[in-house]
DNA sequence: GTCTATAATTTGATAGAC
DNA sequence: GTCTATCAAATTATAGAC
């Protein structure tokens, strides 16, 4: 597979980056302050990630990485289609509440037209793994691509409305609204 | 009120600066861009809008107004709710597939938390706006503030999937999700 | 790997003439 | 209202020493 290592302060940079980007977009991550939060100056961030497009194509692969790992298997047999709905829509709550921040994929999403290609094939990329991953989960149910869109958008909609109005009732009533799709 | 009027080329300037940020978000637009598309110089835009703030609030602002316009009464009693969110629905459709370009409120919203105060606090009176619109227009049925939050989360999070993958099927599965609710 | 130094460009913004 | 001229700051990026 394309699993890549970085060493620690490469590490840093990604982590620092993500949280910008989170925050206000691509053009929220600059080079010096990037520099500044892990300790070192501009130039040695470039000899990690020469370009600024390899820095974010990074972040969000990374970014992908780490939502899979955390969302788990969708396909085991012991869990109902119900529970890794819960899941899903756990590991987003997550994110916006002990974060405070977006989903990476939903800030650059909105701004996908003047992202450079790279990076935003790689957002592609993101949502195409994530309803993946809904695709599986609701394998055996009423659940088809379809579901899996209305559910993911739900989602990344909730998200905005939440950051945009600074509460997280918006958030928690969609979820209540999607997972009510999958009560009895 | 606070119905503002604009000069002929404040028109213009703010809906250059609408089309910049529905692709780009709030950094995507600069003066300098801005006075090449009018055919003037950076400083007369200055001139007519002194500040970036003050030019971000102005767009925010035109664009609620004219959303609420294309929306139409949500009151109109010849109609039923689901007439009145297939309208709202279609509103939204046209943004998409006739500029090509996202919800302004979604890119903004999406990148909130970095965006100055003033502008975030259009942004939030922008959906505010919208969910009172809906609200009225569910007015009768089941539909409360939960019904409309989810509805407009699932046509922010569609319209973000649809430009992160450049398809319209995303948003219109969604949507056909959303009219769903509404049938008999 | 990190540094200093620097280049080339872009940005928001202002002063003052017309 | 628009212009020229200019500023201070920030941006991505590179060259070369250590």
């Amino acid at each position: 597979m394309d699993k890549v290592t970085y060493s620690e302060k490469a590490i840093e940079i990604l982590e620092a980056a993500e949280r910008h980007m989170r925050a206000g977009g691509y053009d929220a991550v600059s080079f010096r302050d990037l520099a500044a939060e892990v300790g070192i100056k501009s130039s040695s961030v470039h000899y990690h990630f020469p370009q600024k497009t390899d820095l974010g194509v990074a972040v969000v692969h990374r970014y992908r990485e780490k939502v899979l790992t955390a969302l788990g298997g969708p396909d085991d047999s012991s869990e109902t289609a119900h529970d890794r709905m819960v899941r899903l829509c756990q590991v987003y709550r997550t994110a916006l509440e002990q974060d405070g921040l977006n989903c990476l994929c939903c800030v650059l999403g909105a701004e996908a037209r003047d992202l450079p290609d790279t990076v935003a094939a790689a957002v592609d990329r993101f949502f195409s793994s994530i309803l993946d991953w809904i695709d599986t989960a609701l394998t055996g149910t009423a659940g088809n691509r379809q579901t899996g869109t209305q559910i993911l958008a739900g989602l990344q909609g909730a998200m905005i409305l939440s950051m945009a109005t600074g509460k997280t009732a918006p958030f928690d009533e969609t979820v209540a609204g999607i997972l009510d799709g999958f009560a009895p």
